[in-house]
DNA sequence: GCTATCTTGAAACGTGCGTTTCAAGATAGC
DNA sequence: GCTATCTTGAAACGCACGTTTCAAGATAGC
């Protein structure tokens, strides 16, 4: 019978996703990708076909792996107010320190390049937008409940305020927007939303 | 003496600009540039020096002609929330209807490129951030004035939570965000700064 | 261990990129 | 109108891109 491939190809497609979220995808080239996983060409395009579609998986693969766990838990924490400010304190300290310090966020990313009229992708960003509003407004209506929030306040749209608010992190922190002034951005969003007393 | 410019320079750069904000500048080719201004290549590469430097001049311009003009109104209103509102609406229309819909906003896409780890590139940006925060504070310093806000609004980070929510609607908008939620996040966001009654 | 089947290595493919070259064309001063 | 000087047109530059090819290598069933 066949033979079964060399390496593993889920632990490339990671790799690939750190050259097209650090570089971008238009500067990042087949012979950057051959470079850094150390597979031949005739590997990456029989595994993965051509680059657009390596990168529509690099995309999925970190929505799934990055995105969503951290989603999740912020959908899953019981604590309203104190938890959306801890997935906001973690989004910013990984956006601006670190390993991944000033790469900022591959799916912001993708909202602003040319790969943003392709339809496969597309629906990527719009899965992710949806599933990070979902997040926010699961706590948000956790926070309602605990009482944490200003009656005016209403989940669904406050739900989208932050969303938009993460995008806006994403953005100014790949340029180098500083950890402090975004904090005290945050702080004051979440002010907005509080309770008096 | 010598020969003068066959051409207006500057109309070109508006053309180069459209040509960056709606493809993006890595897809967007000389040979584009070419073809959508009529210049010959010797005009584009005497004028204007290469293509990094044509893209600078392009940023330069969309900031100076596109940016700084809306900032200055809203810096100069006097009338405090209502005009940060219009401002809003003002955005969200150009991105999502019109001649320049879906193509987001080129100081935003320029964030996500892998421009914005050159220098002079990043100098725009943060110049652009800057002016967008201090108009922005400024109308939310007449607002207090006029007692509009409530009590524990800050003029400051209010001005820049509500830029990075401003990049969010460039960027969502970009990927196909729709007008309707878009405004009604904004709506929200000036709803939790607004004071009661 | 033979063989069918898939994977890998290395080279080359054609195309389009950003850039340079230089002769021909156009202008303004004398 | 001659000339010095800049602009323009057209072609070519070398290079890197994404992709394809195919023989050599490796595997699993018989």
């Amino acid at each position: 019978m066949a033979d079964i491939k060399h390496f593993d190809p889920d632990a490339t497609l990671e790799t690939v996703v750190r050259l097209f979220w650090k570089q971008g995808v238009a500067a990042t080239g087949v012979q950057d990708v051959v470079n850094a996983t150390g597979l031949n060409r005739s590997s990456l395009y029989s595994t993965y076909g051509g680059k657009q579609q390596l990168y529509l998986a690099a995309l999925n693969r970190y929505v799934t792996v990055r995105s969503q766990p951290v989603f999740q838990q912020l959908a899953e924490d019981e604590r309203g107010l104190p938890a959306i400010a801890d997935f906001f304190r973690g989004l910013i300290s990984a956006r601006t320190s670190g390993e991944h310090a000033r790469w900022g966020c591959l799916v912001s990313n993708a909202h602003a390049g040319a790969e943003s009229n392709d339809q496969e992708v597309r629906a990527v960003l719009d899965r992710h937008h949806q599933e990070l509003c979902h997040a926010l407004r699961s706590a948000l209506e956790t926070a309602r409940r605990e009482g944490q929030l200003t009656d005016a306040a209403d989940p669904a749209s406050g739900a989208e305020l932050l969303a938009l608010l993460a995008y806006g992190v994403n953005v100014r922190s790949r340029a180098g927007g500083d950890a402090r002034s975004l904090r005290r951005t945050v702080d004051a969003a979440l002010d907005s939303l509080r309770a008096p007393g």
